[in-house]
Formats: structure tokens, C-alpha cells, sequence
DNA sequence: TGCACGATGAAC
DNA sequence: TTCATCGTGCAC
């Protein structure tokens, strides 16, 4: 299995988010490699984009975030539960993709639909940050046979702070599939539209 | 030095 | 709907 290039993470976020649908995500530790399918992500555009983590300028946390593509954010949420980013775009534009679920492929204990149990599943935290993904530990790769799927869209999980950006279609995943995480009904009341 | 608050998940 | 749980970022 060979790390996808560095070159697929330096294009727009959008499109990479959508692209790592269906691809092997791989971490091997203790002689154990675990694999996982890409079902579901999400693109957090840049430091423009209110709901990314680089709106609110560089910090010791997101410094990952404004370096160069092709590496891993990982971060602590809500004190418990870890997040798995992939860097994307040129070195300084700050966007990502989140990793929000994996259908298991190899090794995969636990259930894996949801950004934090993705990290549990796959023994990943925050000692990955800033883990470049061309490594052999911790990498993306294309699956080893792959069938024809569709890509749906919908807004981001757990934004709503972020306005217009909260409403904004930057969430994929797998048409159909049993392993897309299935957050807790939003109890955001009637929109105007 | 203190404190409010999450790109969540699970229990009630 | 509530709570667990703690690193981060920013206000004092």
C-alpha cells in the first residue's frame, strides 16, 4: 500500500474532502495495522471559514492547520474524545478535512461512526498531531477494490455557532452507507428561508 | 491564574 | 436533554 502523493492533499478542500470518500485510511502500531474505509468527512475551507478552527487566527493548537498539506491535526474535543484532520492546500491557507467515520476494513474493534469513536477505533490521538501522512505509520491509501458509490452533502455537525458557514452544504459521505455517523437531532428550532 | 467553552458520545 | 471531562485561549 503506497501513501497517496502530497500533491492530492495541495488542491482545493472541497474537492479532496469529496475524494477521500471510499479511500483506506491505515494506522499500524504494536504490529497491528488497522483499516479503515473514508465514508464521511468534512471541509473546513480556511481561516475565512467561521466554523474552522483557524478563524480565529494561529495558535499553538491549530498551528498544524497553517502548515503544509498532507499532514495530520489531531485535537482533543470536549475534553474526552480526539479529532482526525488531514491538512490540505498550500502551506499557510489553514483548511482541512475532517475525518468523521470509517467503515471497518482490517482490525477494527468498536464502532467507528463519529469523529471521536474514528480515533478510538483506530488507537489515533493526540500524539499524531502534525504526523505527516507519507509516513508508513499513519496514511491514506486507494482501496484495494472499490465499487461505484454516491456522494451526498449536507452542513457540518456541531457548527451552529458559526451563522452562514453553519448552513453551507461542506459535509460528505457515502450515499446509502450504514457507517456515517448519525449525530443526535439538532435542536435548532424552525429557519426562516 | 482563572475560567468559559468546545468540529462528541452516551445516558436519561 | 443532560452530563462527562480537560486542553485551549483569552480575560483579568
Amino acid at each position: 500500500m503506497t501513501p497517496l502523493p502530497r500533491a492530492f492533499y495541495d488542491r482545493d478542500t472541497q474537492l479532496v474532502a469529496r475524494e477521500l470518500l471510499g479511500k483506506w485510511l491505515v494506522h499500524r502500531r504494536d504490529g497491528i495495522e488497522r483499516v479503515g474505509r473514508i465514508v464521511e468527512t468534512e471541509a473546513y475551507l480556511g481561516a475565512h471559514d467561521l466554523a474552522a478552527h483557524s478563524a480565529r487566527g494561529r495558535t499553538a493548537r491549530n498551528e498544524v492547520m497553517f502548515g503544509p498539506p498532507g499532514h495530520a491535526y489531531v485535537y482533543l474535543i470536549y475534553g474526552m474524545h480526539h479529532c482526525l484532520n488531514v491538512v490540505t492546500e498550500r502551506d499557510g491557507h489553514a483548511s482541512a478535512v475532517l475525518l468523521r467515520a470509517i467503515e471497518p476494513v482490517r482490525n477494527i474493534t468498536g464502532r467507528t461512526q463519529g469523529p471521536g469513536l474514528l480515533c478510538a477505533a483506530l488507537r489515533v490521538d493526540r500524539s499524531h498531531n502534525g504526523l505527516d501522512l507519507m509516513s508508513p505509520t499513519l496514511f491514506i491509501t486507494e482501496p484495494d477494490c472499490e465499487e461505484p458509490f454516491a456522494i451526498a452533502r449536507a452542513p457540518r455537525i456541531g457548527v451552529d455557532y458559526a451563522g452562514a458557514w453553519a448552513r453551507r452544504l461542506l459535509r460528505f459521505f457515502i450515499k446509502g452507507s450504514e457507517f456515517v455517523s448519525k449525530p443526535a437531532p439538532s435542536r435548532k428550532r424552525n429557519r426562516a428561508r
